[in-house]
DNA sequence: ATGTTAATTTATCAACTGATAATTAATATG
DNA sequence: CATATTAATTATCAGTTGATAAATTAACAT
């Protein structure tokens, strides 16, 4: 299978050195942490840095003066992905008191989504995952402190509940909104399901039977002493 | 002369060749299947024959007696994790009515995270969704036909809706829940995240929540016209 | 033009990959 | 005990991998 490609790779290799115009360093940083983005996310961390360069019309060693190793390449990656995409105003229009809070949910799980539910975003985030990277760890935190506990409050706040710091169990239960929603995602884009409902009714529909019913949740757990520390 | 002396050195603590005693094929097949789920789960599919077969105290050739290639060793290990594990009695006692619906519920999710939550199981999963291979959709239509319809069924008929077969978006709505917990298995599992919830605290809040929230889309799903199809 | 600098290429290494052929030895069978 | 069978080994191949050193050449300053 990969034999008759490298075959064919190398036939075109054969070419008379194309000899590509120089490129300024950041230019040719950024383009080649893109199609590293673009190739990672298609074939995973594996993908050989010969196939990368070809990607870029350059030769393979070429990589090593802009990245000491594959590892540094793939970190660059992460911080483009994982970093650089994240909005503050997330966490914002999750505080907007303005709005209803069932307004405000779905318009950040709308605009959350528009985010990451591209392969790049979820393949290699899954791929980082299963390496066993702290990427996870670090994003998942981030998604707690900027998202789940301003989401928890104010889902207190509109059920009239105390606004305290929220309890871990009470975080814990919009995990589970949040894994349901990033799931749909997965299921969509990784494993190409072809999929029945569109995005936005799911996200509708899973919002609205949460906030039906996560009240009485929230009563029961505000009443009961705190167990889980 | 120093090497002429190494190499005889060399030669001479080349382990007289540990020779393994003989085992019956199935057993042996059994035994490769087993380390190799194990080290895949680990490493991924790109784990080395050479590894898989030094954990099994054997030579790498001998792989390739018992299975043609690396990949039907691969699909040897899902049918292995995948049908093998899968219990029908989930949908049996899904459907049973002498149960209420939350007990139903929960038991259910009890037991199939019992099964689901392990490196194995939820690691060669995503390998294999990531890889691209058939298994992830297989699996899926299995849920959805053997779990979350039967729950979508006795969850209206608990809620004194009609009973005709499951519109795509109910359907859907089921996919959340299930979605929901299956990531808590992620985060736990493959992502290693330091839980604050325990598991069945996870589970019941998530189905009570959902299940006091359900009724009201259901019921609007229920009047309004099929609007996807 | 001329020389300097650095971007890019060519050539190459050692380690590792899945897979095959030939050989050895343990077991069962007569 | 002799012999056939086959489980398991050794040896090896061709291809791929990440990485390094040295040679080349494009761009730019003078």
């Amino acid at each position: 299978m990969a034999e008759r490609l490298s075959k064919a790779v190398a036939a075109a290799e054969r070419q008379p050195a194309p000899r590509r115009t120089r490129n300024k360093p950041e230019e040719r940083h950024r383009e080649f942490v893109r199609k590293a983005i673009e190739l990672f996310a298609e074939v995973g961390f594996e993908a050989g840095t010969r196939e990368l360069a070809q990607r870029l019309g350059v030769t393979q060693p070429l990589l090593y003066r802009y990245f000491p190793s594959k590892d540094d390449l793939i970190t660059a990656v992460y911080r483009e992905i994982y970093v650089n995409r994240w909005k503050t105003q997330w966490r914002d229009g999750l505080l907007d008191e303005t709005q209803p809070i069932r307004d405000r949910i779905i318009a950040f799980y709308e605009d959350y989504t528009r985010t990451i539910f591209t392969p790049e975003w979820l393949r290699i985030y899954l791929f980082a995952g299963l390496r066993g990277v702290d990427i996870n760890h670090r994003y998942a935190a981030t998604v707690e402190a900027e998202v789940l506990r301003p989401i928890t409050l104010a889902t207190r706040k509109s059920f009239g509940l105390g606004d305290g710091p929220p309890a871990a169990e009470e975080i814990e239960l919009f995990w589970t909104l949040q894994g349901g929603i990033f799931y749909y995602g997965v299921r969509e884009i990784v494993y190409r399901f072809p999929m029945a409902v569109d995005r936005s009714t799911m996200i509708r529909n899973a919002v609205d039977a949460f906030l039906e019913g996560v009240g009485s949740v929230l009563r029961r757990l505000a009443e009961s002493p705190e167990t889980a520390d």
